[in-house]
DNA sequence: GTCTATAATTAGATAGAC
DNA sequence: GTCTATCTAATTATAGAC
């Protein structure tokens, strides 16, 4: 709105482009942030991941991480909204690639598909959960509110209803949804430990392999 | 060996104790030590716990963990030695609580069941477990070569020779592995999760409900 | 908006008295 | 063996030039 940009100069200082390309710019730098933010809390947890080591990988300076976001706290807010935003992405992408359920029971086999194909595809989110779902603290609270509170119940309530119709096995649902969630996350959470033990569990075949596995433990046979 | 112990005197400082006392309380020092650092390192992972509060959580002050261990990483070693330690003496206990098992499909149920309990437990173990398997770092090369990689071994064959036997559904042993492992531990590495959502799943009935449940999921309902 | 420089705090580790 | 005091380096956050 201010500045007369003399531009034609590309690199050096941004001062002189136009606004069109600042913004842009900053467009960049919030997202380059948050990406970055995901790998580093994954890999070493709020408190292990450093501002500093986050800008880096996003190719920007520390100060950066102030301005775009108040603080290292609600940088860690947004990069997890973000991240529960692709997850429901990828979900429905998966589901969409599928034959259509014709039952309940088979709509249920159809959601532990796509959503290991999303755990395997976002490690990053079940590693963060895991870390943060560890202790009590107030990043816990949140998290619980905005993005698994509802989840669990939506899971639990429609495992309930396949309960009642007699279509699964006698187990509580509760008792269900940490099972079949820790089942459906671990080998692309631990993913590294898997290699040094020699074996590549995002390859595409032991994806296709685990999703099977678990709709026949979790469904019976009988479900395609 | 060399001090003349003025005893007598018990508060104030240690310097007149006897050496038995002296040896006392370092072994409880040491201890201590380690019952802190693995709920330190539990909560916040390596990085983010302080050697600072795992000193106060244990009753002493911060340098006493240089002198004791020779760094944070060797008391992290040290814990995770000793936690693992914790996790087979539990396993062995609840075996032996159990009626003996008369067939290799009964014998791998029991130790899905007493699995569970020790992971119930000791949430520690897979929470630490979890933070580490989740990037590469000499200290998951450390504990796959110390500790998880002859488990892994001896857990995947046995699942083999059952699987060979037709005894089990047909379950690749790494899917098989880290869905059993992610299906077991997951209640109690997210307990304070859970605790949000209204469930106690470090309650006696939720624990045997559990172990239940995955004996019914990966071997079938005809194990009791 | 982005940068450099820096303030204020906290980290792990060490020195030395007792 | 345990304590207090302290060193060096790293942390998050802020100030201010451009």
């Amino acid at each position: 709105m201010s500045s007369s940009p003399s531009s034609g100069t590309i690199s050096g200082a941004i001062g002189g482009d136009p606004p069109r390309r600042r913004q842009a710019r900053s467009a960049a730098t919030r997202e380059a942030l948050l990406d970055a933010a995901l790998s580093e809390f994954a890999a070493h947890g709020f408190e292990g991941a450093s501002t500093r080591s986050i800008a880096a990988a996003a190719g920007t300076h520390q100060p950066q991480i102030n301005y775009h976001f108040e603080s290292k706290d609600e940088l860690w807010r947004a990069a997890v909204d973000h991240l529960f935003a692709q997850l429901d992405a990828a979900v429905t992408r998966h589901l969409r690639a599928m034959p259509a359920p014709t039952d309940q029971r088979e709509r249920f086999a159809c959601s532990v598909r796509a959503f290991v194909r999303a755990a395997a595809e976002l490690p990053e989110l079940n590693r963060i959960m895991v870390q943060e779902a560890t202790i009590d603290s107030d990043r816990l609270t949140w998290i619980v509110r905005h993005h698994t509170r509802h989840r669990f119940e939506a899971l639990t309530a429609e495992w309930h209803r396949l309960r009642s119709d007699g279509a699964v096995a006698d187990i509580d649902d509760v008792v269900l949804y940490y099972s079949l969630v820790g089942a459906a996350s671990l080998p692309y959470v631990n993913a590294p430990e898997a290699r040094l033990l020699g074996h590549d569990t995002l390859d595409r075949g032991f994806i296709d392999a685990h999703a099977d596995a678990l709709v026949t433990l979790f469904l019976g046979e009988a479900v395609r």
